[in-house]
DNA sequence: CCCATCCATGTAAACGTTTACATTTTTTTG
DNA sequence: CAAAAAAATGTAAACGTTTACATGGATGGG
C-alpha cells in the first residue's frame, strides 16, 4: 500500500501539486469548482498532508522538544501536562525526552532533537554551558528549566530552592524544634544541594540553640523516604521533625514512621517540598513548600513560544520563581494557611 | 546565523555531501584520512545533522506517537515512564500528545502525527473505528492501549477492567460487607463503565443478602473522590465499604473520610483500582486492584517495535490484561498479600 | 478591437538528507 | 607493467512539501 502523496492527489483532481498544495494551506484563492475538485480527490484517497516535506520546506515543525531527567512521580508529570496544555493552546506538540542521566545521554538526545522541533525546553540537573553550546545550533530558542548553567545566552526559570528551604527550616525551628533532620535529595543534584544549603543557612542564622542537625542521604523516591526512616529514628538525639528534600520522599517517610508506630505530628513532625497534587490528600495532609509545578511547565512553554514571535532575538530573561509555605497537617503548627 | 548543512561541511572537508553522509552513518567504509578531515570539519562548523531531511530519505523517524487522553495523575506518568523507557532503549523516542477529548480533537492528532512518527500507541476512552481508519495511513503499526474500539485491524492492549472490579467486589462481599458503595469513574468513559459492570455483576452473581448497593458518581479525581463521601456519609443504611473506580479518587475519598473523623477501615473500608505507585504509601496502604501500569506502557511499546520488525505484516493481536488484587490495610481484611 | 490588468493555475527550485549508480583511484595479479 | 579487480569517491535522483515566478486566459477600458 504506497502513501498517498500530493502528486496522487493532484493527478486524480487533475491539477498540479502547487494547487493542491494551495488548496490545503487556503492561503492564495482557488476557483471554487477547483477547490472542490481536490478536496474530493482528498478525501477519496484518503490523503494526509506529510509533516515532514512540509516542515522542510517551511523551516517550521510546530513542535516543540522537552527535555527530562526523569519521568518517575507526580512533579514531572505535573510538569509534562502544564507544558502539553500550553503547547497544545498555541498549535504546537511536544517531543519528550527523558532519563538523561549523563552527557553522552544528554548530548545524544540533543542531536535527535534537531531539525525536529522549533525550540527546546531543557530540565537537565546535570549540565553544563560547553554541551550545551557545542550540541545546539545558536539559533534554536531554549528555555532552561532548573538548570544550574550559568548563562545568559538562553532563557531560564528557576525554583527558589534556596529561599524554599530556607523558609521552611525557619518555621521548623521557629516552632520550637531543635533537633532537625534533612532527608537530603540525589546526590550531586542541583536542586537538592540548593534545598540543603538553604536548611543549613536557616539553622545557622537561628544560631543553633544547643539543637542539632543531621543530614540523611536521599534520593527523592518513596522508597528512599521510607527507608531513611530507620535511619533516623535510630538517632539520638532524635530529631522531632523530618524535612524531606521533596514530597516523594516524605511521603515515603510518612508511610513508615506510621509502620514504626509513630504519629505525625505528635510525636515527630514532617514537610517536604514541591507541594504535588496529591499532598494535601495525605494522612495527614502534608506542609510542604510550594513550587508552581504546573505553573513552571506553562511558563517554560511560553517562554519558548515568546522568543518564537520575537525570532530569538530578544532580550534572555533569567527567572526566579519563588516558593511559599503551604501550612498543613504534617509539622503540628496548627496553622493551617500559606505563609510566604 | 544561517544554517550548518551537509553542504557546507562537504565543502569545507573538499568532498561531496555523499561522503560527508557516509561518515555520519559510517555504513561504508571511507578512507582514514577522508573520515578523519570530514570530522575535523564537522566539528569545526559545529554540524548536527537533520533530521527531517534524513528521515524524508530514509521513510524513518525513529519516533513513536503517543496519544493520550489526559496527562493527570500518577496513572498516566506512568504509562509514560514505561513507554518512554522502553523506545529509549530501543533508540526511539516520543511524540506525546494528550488531552484529546472528542472526535475532532482525534482527528487534528491522528493527522499532526503523519509523516512525524514509524508507529503510533492511542490510549483514548473515546475513539472509534471510523475516526481511525479515515485518518491514518494502512500502513502505520498501530497499538490501541484501553480503547473500546472493536477492529482486528490492529494491536490492541486493554486492561481487564471488568475481571479486576468483579473480583474486588467479592472480596469485599466476602468479608462481609453488604452494603457497597461504587465511585463511578467519568461518564462515558469505556474502562469507568466496564468497572461498574464488574462490581453490579459481582453483586448480582452474590445474591444480594439483603445487601445494598450505590452508585455514586465521579471523575477520577481526587477532587471527585473528596466531594463524593459527603454524598456517601449520607445514605442510610450507610455502606460499611467504598470501591472507587480508580487510586486517585480513593486517596480523595481517603482524606475526605479522615476529615470527617472516620477510621479506615474500622468504620468504613476502602479500595481503589490501577494501584498506582503511591497507593502503597497511604494511610493506611491501599487496597486497590492491581494493573501492571508502567508494564502496560513497555508492552505497547513493544508491540510497536514488534510491527516495526514484521512490518506491520504480522497477525494483530487483541491482549488483556489480567489484573490482581492488592489486599493492604485500606480495605480490612488483614490479609497482606497479593491473591488473583 | 487592442492592450493592459487581473486572476487562476502551472513550472520548477528549494529545503537537507540518503543511496543507486557512475566514475575515478588504488591495489592486486599474472 | 598492463589489465583486472577492488576500493574510494562523486553525481544525481529521490523523499513530500511550499512558494517565487512564469504563463495563459478572461475581463475591462479606451
Amino acid at each position: 500500500m504506497p502513501i498517498v502523496t500530493i502528486k496522487d492527489v493532484a493527478k486524480a483532481a487533475n491539477v498540479s501539486i502547487a494547487t493542491v498544495s494551495r488548496v490545503f494551506n487556503n492561503a492564495v484563492v482557488v476557483e471554487e469548482a477547483t477547490r472542490v475538485r481536490v478536496q474530493e480527490a482528498s478525501q477519496r484517497l484518503n490523503y494526509i498532508p506529510n509533516a515532514l516535506g512540509r516542515s522542510l520546506s517551511t523551516r517550521r515543525t510546530d513542535a516543540i522538544g522537552l527535555l527530562l531527567p526523569d519521568l518517575f512521580g507526580e512533579f514531572f508529570s505535573e510538569v509534562l501536562r502544564g507544558s502539553d496544555q500550553t503547547a497544545q493552546q498555541a498549535n504546537y506538540h511536544l517531543v519528550v525526552s527523558s532519563s538523561h542521566n549523563d552527557r553522552a545521554e544528554i548530548r545524544a538526545a540533543l542531536r535527535m532533537m534537531r531539525g525536529r522541533v522549533d525550540g527546546l525546553v531543557i530540565m537537565s540537573p546535570h549540565l553544563d554551558a560547553e554541551t550545551l553550546n557545542r550540541n545546539l545550533p545558536q539559533s534554536l530558542p531554549v528555555v532552561l528549566l532548573n538548570c544550574y548553567v550559568d548563562t545568559d545566552r538562553f532563557d531560564s526559570l528557576n525554583i527558589d530552592n534556596y529561599g524554599g528551604a530556607y523558609a521552611m527550616t525557619r518555621h521548623l525551628l521557629s516552632h520550637g524544634h531543635k533537633h532537625i533532620a534533612i532527608l537530603k535529595g540525589t546526590e550531586k543534584n542541583m536542586d537538592a544541594a540548593e534545598r540543603l544549603r538553604g536548611f543549613n543557612m536557616a539553622f545557622d542564622d537561628h544560631g543553633g540553640d544547643g539543637g542539632v542537625r543531621y543530614e540523611i542521604s536521599g534520593n527523592f523516591s518513596e522508597a528512599g523516604g521510607y527507608d531513611a526512616v530507620k535511619e533516623i529514628l535510630a538517632l539520638t538525639p532524635r530529631p522531632t521533625a523530618v524535612f524531606a528534600s521533596n514530597d516523594s520522599m516524605a511521603i515515603g517517610a510518612l508511610s513508615a514512621l506510621r509502620d514504626s508506630g509513630l504519629q505525625v505530628p505528635k510525636d515527630i513532625a514532617l514537610a517536604g517540598f514541591d507541594d504535588i497534587p496529591i499532598a494535601s490528600y495525605m494522612t495527614p495532609s502534608l506542609t510542604t513548600v510550594r513550587v508552581g509545578i504546573h505553573g513552571l511547565g506553562v511558563h517554560a512553554i511560553e517562554t519558548v513560544l515568546h522568543a518564537f514571535k520575537n525570532k530569538n532575538e530578544h532580550r534572555k530573561q533569567q527567572v526566579l520563581l519563588s516558593t511559599t509555605l503551604s501550612l498543613r497537617g504534617s509539622c503540628g503548627c496548627n496553622q493551617f494557611n500559606n505563609v510566604n
